[in-house]
DNA sequence: GGTTGCGAGTCCATTTACAA
DNA sequence: TTGTAAATGGACTCGCAACC
């Protein structure tokens, strides 16, 4: 198996080399596994097509608005075939451990878990991230309104039917938000969707508008001054500035 | 006494259209 | 891509009553 490792930013001429490489691994069968940005290599040289995979989860977004047809999924890391995607340094160790564990043994896994004091790896299936109750305070119906939103950046729904998932009244849940997060629900779900626009500014390539209409935005005019509003500048001006 | 639901009035986010 | 203005629907606030 071949490893290929990607940091955010990349020289020209490795890019280049790492495309050559991964050619070379895919033409002569050899297993190849992605960390970090690499999936975003391998989703751009069309080696995704048929395949499930993984990025970070910060990075999502933006790999789906580029790809649209790609099978991204929330996983810590994806073995589809002959290719095998990670969501970020960790998840390579957990991945790393799973290999090691198939090849050589649960034992050879755990005595490197040992040695290295990780202590455990956690498995394909585990999702990358869930909202931890323990260190924010977030739990209950709240924690499941704030995941209804992160599924509902594209096509914002209002707050009546929010309520309505989560079996609560619109007054109970602006209580709770008032209480927990010192916000208005909907005040929560604009920096969210907001969130998510700064991050396909930085980084994707896609033009204002359709970035403001993947956030929920009906018009780059409303997006705009949203944006501006929030961060203090315009969405070009900070891709630019970038 | 604390929590919840409802309703009315107010405010603001959003849409739309248009211009630069 | 950004800015402006007008219209409007929906979110927010607050008070009150019912319930546990």
């Amino acid at each position: 198996m071949v490893v290929v490792c990607a940091g955010d930013t990349i020289e020209r001429q490795t890019s280049t080399d790492l495309r050559r490489i991964i050619r070379l691994c895919v033409r002569q069968g050899v297993p190849i596994a992605a960390l970090g940005t690499a999936t975003w290599f391998l989703a751009e040289m069309g080696l995704l097509e048929n395949a499930a995979c993984t990025i970070h989860w910060d990075k999502k977004a933006a790999l789906i608005e580029t790809f649209a047809h790609l099978k991204v999924t929330d996983r810590l890391f994806v073995r589809d075939a002959n290719l095998a995607t990670c969501a970020g340094e960790f998840a390579s160790f957990d991945l790393v451990m799973e290999l090691i564990s198939e090849h050589l043994g649960k034992e050879h896994a755990l005595a490197v878990c040992r040695y290295t004091t990780a202590g455990r790896w956690r498995s394909a299936s585990d999702d990358q991230r869930s909202i931890n109750t323990s260190e924010t305070g977030i739990s209950g119906p709240l924690a499941e309104v704030i995941q209804i939103m992160e599924e509902h950046i594209e096509d914002p729904l209002p707050l009546h039917d929010i309520s309505r998932c989560v079996g609560r009244s619109k007054r109970q849940i602006e209580r709770l938000f008032q209480s927990s997060v010192s916000s208005s629900p909907m005040r929560y779900y604009m920096n969210l969707r907001l969130a998510r626009a700064k991050r396909l500014i930085e980084q994707t390539q896609l033009p204002i508008v359709e970035i403001g209409i993947a956030c929920g935005f009906a018009s780059a005019s409303h997006f705009s001054k949203c944006f501006r509003q929030t961060f203090g500048i315009n969405p070009s001006a900070w891709r630019t500035s970038r």
